[in-house]
DNA sequence: TATCAACACTACAACGTTTTCGTAGTGCAA
DNA sequence: TTGCACTACGAAAACGTTGTAGTGTTGATA
């Protein structure tokens, strides 16, 4: 009982496959008992259309190719279920290829999604990517006629559609919160300038000392690499956040540029002996699952990154239902939002 | 510049469609000369043969399809992640799909998929499906010759390759650990028993008390209802641990068949003026992200979900490269791991 | 009786690829 | 000259689908 096509419909109930075509599409070009007949057959056996064959006639497959750097996070898992509700929406199917944060795979899992499997990208580049500077497969694609849309990890250089979270404001809001309760001495735990995203939230946290007249402390600024692979990782950012701690007493409240710096910064300073959020107040980036169940749990910037996902599919399906090939290229900023919790409660 | 065909190319250069395909695939009835103009011209505008056309005439995509409950879950990214790397390795693609828990969805998934786009399924059930314990569109799906590969969540009446985690050993293994560390009186926090996994996991809890010939005391089981889109579930649940903890004062040592319920019970318990480990042992299921980062740090029996991930790619592909018809059916448990943190510490 | 429309259907091309089967053209032996 | 092998290429079918362009039959009209 293999897969069922016209062909073997025709053959079965001798017409042709033209005729059994057109009998499934109601066609008035049949008489009303041939169709009968041919669509009582088909619902019998459960015939299906061959989505290969319609994609190779369509030339379009209905189907989002998604790029990332990583799965088992929760912010890019959180982007899938918004590409996903959306395509899903639209009759779009999603097929995920993970770069692993690798310039290397991301190029050659674009390349095997970009001969005709896929509609359009959907992507987030690879910190091997952002490291290497070197975009020339993104732009090909792009050049060959197939869409991208770019989350979150973009790129200046590349002419396309993107989404991205107002990183800058994000981390602004989250230092105007922490002077707004008292705090006089801001450090900021984040990532090497090659990350985009840690480039930006490190802008925003000098802007917002800017704007309120507040000269920002060097040595207040905590920079760690992003390699995420080490098995020592953890440790490492422990060590790191503690000798900052320790050599800047003088610090009351910490921004970080996501989760897991933060709940260090929390831990650590419980562990010397300061109180969070009495002596010191934290908030993070990214409003993933540590964050609720931290004790204290963590004042945070989300991303929403579901709706980043939702803009994102939207966009690209857009551009790939609209007939108009000079559309110009959209940059969409979602709004951060501040999620209030205790490491930033104020007793005042 | 849209995309290259090898009959654009064979245009351009004056020869044949099928001289175009040989001469790219080094076949030895072309002339050197011929064979080196042609991969030149292909290497130049960077052809790459289109997928679809070859998936419809090797009537095989080299995709496969899988489809989950939901993504924003740390165990099944891990699963994901294990496929992923295992489908890559092997050349094939992975296309997601995901049920959010509807049975509808699922089904609608599936039929999707199952019309051409992909080769096989690796697929774990909803909720939905495992409540109305309807499973026609699997069997269906079988019978029409497309393999499905079913993991952690599976249907004992389905036959097909399974894959899943040793539940029952892994909940033993947990009672276990609290009986041999002193806990004369353990309490179990699980879900309610059309959950497949949550029974497993109940049955070893009482297995293990059978074998070291201690009663269950049935008001030490906490059973909750399975929903997870309720706004104030988290609140039910602390409320139902709560009243739970409250009434059985004598409990020592809870297991849980899932992080959060551990971590709930660990704060419960905290905020009942009961201390952990010292007054309370706890251990939860699957090693998620909360684990490590609460405090105490939580143990857990760990699934392994990368490998599981990996063995059903594994053994779903064994089975699409095999020309063995017959194969028989495989089921792979795999072993859980018990991870000690500090919810177990014992200080005899 | 020739023409035409309506009806109900079929043939065929196309999407891009691979592969089997042909077949011109050349050189060489019989 | 004929036959044959060899080289180097081309034609065509097939995968499953859709849509356009036929085609044969019937019945009505001029």
């Amino acid at each position: 009982m293999q897969k069922l096509t016209l062909k073997k419909i025709a053959r079965e109930l001798d017409v042709s496959i033209s005729t059994v075509s057109k009998a499934l599409k109601d066609s008035s070009e049949i008489s009303q008992d041939t169709k009968e007949k041919i669509q009582a057959f088909a619902k019998l056996y459960n015939y299906r259309p061959n989505n290969i064959a319609l994609s190779l006639k369509n030339q379009k497959t209905k189907t989002i190719g998604v790029i990332l750097p990583e799965i088992v996070h929760h912010f890019f898992t959180t982007v899938i279920s918004g590409i996903e509700k959306v395509a899903n929406q639209r009759g779009y199917t999603v097929i995920i290829g993970l770069s692993n944060e690798s310039f290397e795979k991301e190029v050659t899992n674009i390349g095997k999604l970009a001969n005709g499997s896929i509609d359009g990208f959907i992507i987030s580049v690879s910190n091997g990517t952002q490291l290497k500077n070197d975009h020339h497969h993104l732009i090909e694609t792009i050049n060959q006629g197939m869409p991208i849309v770019m989350f979150d990890r973009t790129i200046d250089t590349v002419l396309c559609d993107k989404v991205v979270v107002d990183d800058e404001n994000g981390a602004k809001m989250a230092v105007n919160k922490l002077l707004s309760i008292g705090c006089k001495n801001i450090g900021i735990i984040t990532t090497r300038d090659h990350v985009n995203v840690g480039k930006l939230r490190t802008a925003g946290y000098m802007k917002a000392h800017k704007e309120n007249d507040i000269e920002v402390n060097e040595s207040f600024i905590l920079k760690l690499e992003g390699r995420s692979e080490d098995k020592n990782r953890n440790e490492f950012i422990y060590n790191s956040v503690s000798a900052f701690l320790k050599e800047n007493e003088e610090i009351d409240g910490i921004f970080a540029v996501n989760e897991k710096y933060a709940l260090t910064a929390v831990k650590v300073a419980q562990n010397l002996g300061r109180k969070v959020p009495e002596h010191l107040k934290v908030i993070g980036f990214t409003d993933g699952v540590l964050s609720k169940f931290a004790s204290p749990t963590l004042t945070v910037v989300s991303q929403h990154g579901k709706e980043l996902g939702e803009q994102a599919a939207h966009l690209l399906i857009e551009r790939l239902e609209s007939k108009d090939q000079e559309r110009p290229y959209q940059t969409i900023v979602v709004a951060t939002e501040l999620i209030e919790r205790e490491t930033t409660y104020s007793y005042t």
